[in-house]
DNA sequence: AAATATTCTGCAACCCTGTTGCAAGTTCAG
DNA sequence: CTGAACTTGCAACAGGGTTGCAGAATATTT
C-alpha cells in the first residue's frame, strides 16, 4: 500500500485511490492489460476517461509503457526505473494465441539488427506470438 | 490496370472496382496504409464499411498484412505471394518519426530469438521506430 | 487548522475504428 | 441472358480514445 504512494510520489503524482488501484492492478495481475481490462476491473468506482488519463499519465511518467498488439494497444508496468525523461524497452513481448495473455519477456533482449544506411533507430516493439508455457 | 484484375483471380476474388482502387493505392503509394488512408484516399467513392471488407478480404487472401503501430493498425502488401492457407513474414516495419511513415523493410529478416523452455513462437512482428533516410 | 493554488475527477459530447444485418446491385458461369 | 453467388451501401451499433468544463479532492502555505 505505501509502495503505491511511494512510486507515485516518485514520480510527482498526487494520491489518488484511482491511481492506487490502477497501479496495484498492474502488480497483481502480471500481464499486459489494455484498457478495457481495467474498465472491467475498476469500471465501477472510475469512470472511463479518467482511467485513459489515469493510462496517459502513467505512460508519460515512465511508469507504464506501451505494448503493441495486433487487436489493440495494451499496457504493462516498466520494470526498471523508466522516467519521463527516459524510457528504456528494449525486451520482447509474447502474446499467447490460446490464453490470449500478453506478458513481458524482461531478460530478453531484442537482438541487433544492421540497418540501411540512413535510418536511425530509437525504439524497438518486438511481438511474438505463440503458445505459451502455461497453455503448451 | 490487367495487373490488378490478374492478382484479384489468382486469389478466387471478383473484380470490383473497389478491389481495383484499394489495390491500386497500395502498389501507389509504398508505404503501409492505415483504414483512414484508404479513406482518404477512397472515401468519396465508396463507403467506409466497403473499404474496410475489402481489407478484410485482402488480409484472408494474402494480398495484405497487418503492421502493428504504436498508434493503431495499418496494412501492407505482402510481397512473396502469400496465400490464404500460409501467411509468411518475418520481415522488419519501420516507422520514421518525422514523416509517420510506416514502410516495411522486406530485405531485412528479424534475427532469431532464444525463447525460454515452452514458448513455441509462431509470429514475429517488429516495429523499430526511429527517423528514415528521407528525413535525415 | 483554514485558506489557497493546483491538480484530478466525472459528465457530456464528440470523432474514429471496426462490425453486423439486410436489401439492392454486380459479377460470373452456364 | 438468366440465375446463383457474391459485393455494396445504408443504418445501426459497440468500443476506443479525446476534449472542455465545472465541481471535488489534494497538497501547500500560513
Amino acid at each position: 500500500m505505501d509502495q503505491l504512494r511511494e512510486t507515485l510520489k516518485v514520480h510527482h503524482l498526487r494520491t489518488t485511490t484511482c491511481r492506487e488501484d490502477v497501479l496495484s492492478t498492474f502488480i497483481n495481475r502480471k500481464n499486459a492489460l489494455s484498457h478495457g481490462d481495467l474498465e472491467g476491473a475498476l469500471g465501477e468506482n472510475y469512470d472511463r476517461v479518467t482511467i485513459y488519463r489515469t493510462l496517459k499519465t502513467f505512460l508519460e511518467k515512465g511508469i507504464i509503457h506501451k505494448v503493441l498488439d495486433d487487436e489493440g494497444l495494451r499496457y504493462a508496468l516498466c520494470s526498471h526505473n523508466c522516467s519521463e525523461e527516459k524510457h528504456q524497452h528494449d525486451h520482447i513481448h509474447f502474446k499467447c494465441s490460446e490464453c490470449g495473455e500478453t506478458n513481458c519477456l524482461e531478460n530478453l533482449h531484442i537482438p541487433a539488427v544492421n540497418l540501411p544506411e540512413g535510418y536511425h533507430p530509437e525504439h524497438f516493439n518486438l511481438l511474438i506470438q505463440g503458445v505459451c508455457p502455461k497453455c503448451n
